[in-house]
DNA sequence: TTTTATTTGTCCGTATGTATT
DNA sequence: CAATACATACGGACAAATAAA
C-alpha cells in the first residue's frame, strides 16, 4: 500500500479540502505541473493527499472559483494562473518604477480619505505628539486590472493638509507630495509579516475565503530626514513577491 | 444594535476559532492589550468578533496550548507571550546580530547536507553553469529554544567544498566561510513571498496546520560581487516580522 | 468576614458543516 | 446521491474561582 506523499491534519480548524487546495496551489507555483499545464487526476491527487476523491474535488472547485484552475470533463484540470508580480522594495520606492516593466498598465485608485487625530502608535513613527491631525488615503493598486494591493497611509496634517485632494486629482502621491512643495522623498524602514485576509481586504483584493496577505509597514522621510508619510499596505501573497535589492540605495 | 469591531467568515474552510485565535494573537503582538496584561473577557471578544462564547472559549485553548495566553477561573485570560521576535535584513544580514537584544538564546542546528549538481535556477543565481556540483545544508534556528525558521542553503562546490563539515562543528555559516578563506559576505537581494506551511515545516517550526510562512529567497556574494550563497528561508508568520532598514547599508 | 460582581469552566441540547463509505 | 460519523457553532443555564466592595 503507498503511503500519501504530503500529509493533511484533521481537526485542526482547518477543513481538508482547503489544506488540499492549499497543497495544490503550492505545488502549481513551484512549477511542478508546469511541463503538462494541468493537474493529475482527482483520484492520483486523493492518493497523494491521503483523502477521499470528494475532498480533492471540493478543494479543486474552491481553486476553480479562484480562477487558478479550470476543469473540464473528460479532458483534466487545466492551470490558468503561474507566476507572481515581483514588488521591488528600495530606498527610493515607488509604485510605478519598476513594476512598468512588467506590466502595460498600473493604475492607484481612491477608496476614501478622512482627517482625524493620530493614533499613539502611528504618532510616534511621524516625530508627532499623540492626538495631532493626520490626514488618512486609502488607496488600490491595479495591475493590468488585477488588484495586488490596498494601503491605508496616514501623513501629518499640518504639513500636506490637502493630500487626498492632489491625490484625488493626480492618482499619484509622488505628485500629491509634490504640490505640497516637497520634491523628494525616501524610505526609512519597512516592516513585513503575513496573515490571513480579513474581509474587507478580500473584497477590495478579491481574494478568496483563506487567502494569505503580506503586510507591509512602512516610514517615508524627506530628504533630511523628518517623516512624512506612514504607510500599512497589504499585497494578495499569491500574485506578488517582494524584492529587497541595494541597487536603488537601501531600503 | 452594535457592529462587530473585526469580521470573520464561515463556511470558507477555515474554522471560526481558529479565525478568532489568528485575531486575537494578532491583537497581542499590535500590543492593544499591552496596557492590562491580559485579554478582555470572554463575553467582550464573543462580541467584539460577533460569536458565540464559546467559540471564543475554543479559540482561547488553542491559544493556551500554544503557550500565548494562560486563563484562570475568576482572573481572567493573562498573556504570557508578547510581541514577534523582528528579524532585520540588511546588507549584512547575519542570523546573531539583531536578534541578540531580543532573546537570550539563539541556536542554529543542523538538519542535513548534502553533494548535488546544482539545478538551473540556483546556478544561474550563483553564476555556475547549469549541473556544476554545489553543496546543501538544512539548517533550523531556534530563537529561546523555539523554532524560527528553518533554512535550505546551497554554496558552489568547487570553492566551498566543507560547508557542511565545518558549519556542523562551528554551528555557523560565518564561521564556516572563514574556514574556507572567505572572512566576509554581503547580501545581494533578498525575495519575500508567503504562503501556507506545509507538513515538513509544519514538523520543524512546529506550527499548527493552516499556520502561514514568510518565505525569503537570498543570494550572499563575497565583496568583489561574486556569489557564495543562496539560500531559501521560512520564517514562522506569526513568530517574526522580517524589518528592512537601511542602516547596514541595502540588503 | 460576608456579600456581590466578574470571570472562567462545565453541562445540556440543537443545527450545520465536513469527510468517508 | 444516499447514509453515517464526527467537528464546528450556537444558545442557555449553572457551578467554581477570584477580586473587590
Amino acid at each position: 500500500l503507498k503511503q500519501p506523499a504530503t500529509t493533511v491534519d484533521r481537526r485542526n480548524g482547518v477543513a481538508l479540502w482547503r489544506q488540499i487546495a492549499d497543497g495544490i496551489r503550492m505545488a502549481i507555483s513551484a512549477g511542478e505541473f508546469s511541463a503538462v499545464g494541468k493537474l493529475p487526476g482527482e483520484i492520483a491527487l486523493a492518493e497523494r493527499f491521503g483523502v477521499n476523491r470528494h475532498t480533492v474535488r471540493a478543494a479543486i472547485a474552491s481553486l476553480e472559483a479562484e480562477g487558478v484552475v479550470e476543469a473540464t470533463p473528460g479532458r483534466g484540470t487545466r492551470i490558468l494562473k503561474q507566476s507572481r508580480l515581483k514588488v521591488p522594495l528600495s530606498r527610493r520606492t515607488r509604485f510605478s518604477s519598476g513594476l512598468s516593466e512588467q506590466a502595460k498598465r498600473l493604475e492607484m485608485s481612491y477608496l476614501s480619505s478622512g482627517n482625524e487625530p493620530c493614533p499613539p502608535h502611528i504618532a510616534e513613527a511621524l516625530a508627532l505628539t499623540a492626538g495631532d491631525e493626520c490626514v488618512t488615503l486609502e488607496t488600490l493598486s491595479l495591475v493590468d486590472g488585477m488588484p495586488v494591493s490596498c494601503a491605508l497611509h496616514h501623513f501629518p496634517a499640518s504639513r500636506f493638509p490637502r493630500m487626498d485632494h492632489y491625490f484625488r486629482q493626480e492618482r499619484s502621491i509622488t505628485k500629491a507630495f509634490a504640490a505640497h512643495g516637497l520634491p523628494d522623498y525616501v524610505r526609512d524602514h519597512t516592516d513585513i509579516t503575513a496573515r490571513h485576509a480579513d474581509e474587507t481586504e478580500r473584497r477590495w483584493l478579491k481574494l478568496a475565503p483563506g487567502a494569505i496577505v503580506l503586510e507591509s509597514i512602512a516610514v517615508n522621510t524627506d530628504l533630511a530626514g523628518v517623516p512624512v508619510q506612514y504607510s500599512l499596505t497589504r499585497f494578495a501573497a499569491d500574485r506578488v513577491s517582494l524584492t529587497v535589492t541595494p541597487e536603488a540605495g537601501a531600503l
